[in-house]
DNA sequence: CTTCTTACA
DNA sequence: TGTAAGGA
């Protein structure tokens, strides 16, 4: 059972395992290889993030693609790069715009988006929810 | 009972 | 990778 009860789930080494079909042995060597750092408990036990799930199975798949740690570390790595790279590209094309009024004076709604009008923003949200939806 | 680290096979 | 040991 866990201590911590926040929105975001978390695994205990056990669960992950049944997830990932991995062994503990294995997950523990992945994390020593630097490919997952999972939280800690103040009792020292590892807490895992669905993100780290993830990695693991990513990691899984390519280890039965044959590839070794290494591979895998550039294939993480490049992930991460574009990651990064996509999120410059986003941040750009917000920076600079004025924060405008979402239909002012009807409801009070207001937009967090640099945007000018309503087909603009739901373009936004649209992209956002594709982006979600590849998972 | 589960998980942790260290260390040997 | 698996597993034993010894502690939390």
């Amino acid at each position: 059972m866990s201590e911590l009860d926040s929105k975001t789930p978390i695994y205990s080494i056990g669960v992950v395992q049944e997830k990932t079909g991995l062994t503990g042995r294995q997950i523990r060597y992945y994390e020593d290889s630097g490919l997952i750092k999972p939280a800690r408990t103040k009792g020292n036990q590892r807490i895992y993030s669905p993100n780290d799930i993830k990695k693991l199975e990513e990691i899984k798949d390519m280890l039965e693609k044959g590839l070794n740690i290494a591979g895998i570390k550039e294939k993480l790595a490049s992930a991460a790069a574009k990651k990064t790279k996509e999120a410059k590209r986003v941040k750009k094309s917000y920076d600079g715009r004025p924060l405008r009024r979402f239909n002012p004076g009807k409801g009070g709604l207001t937009s967090l988006y640099p945007v000018s009008n309503r087909a603009q923003l739901l373009e936004i949200l649209d992209k956002k929810e594709s982006k979600k939806d590849k998972e």
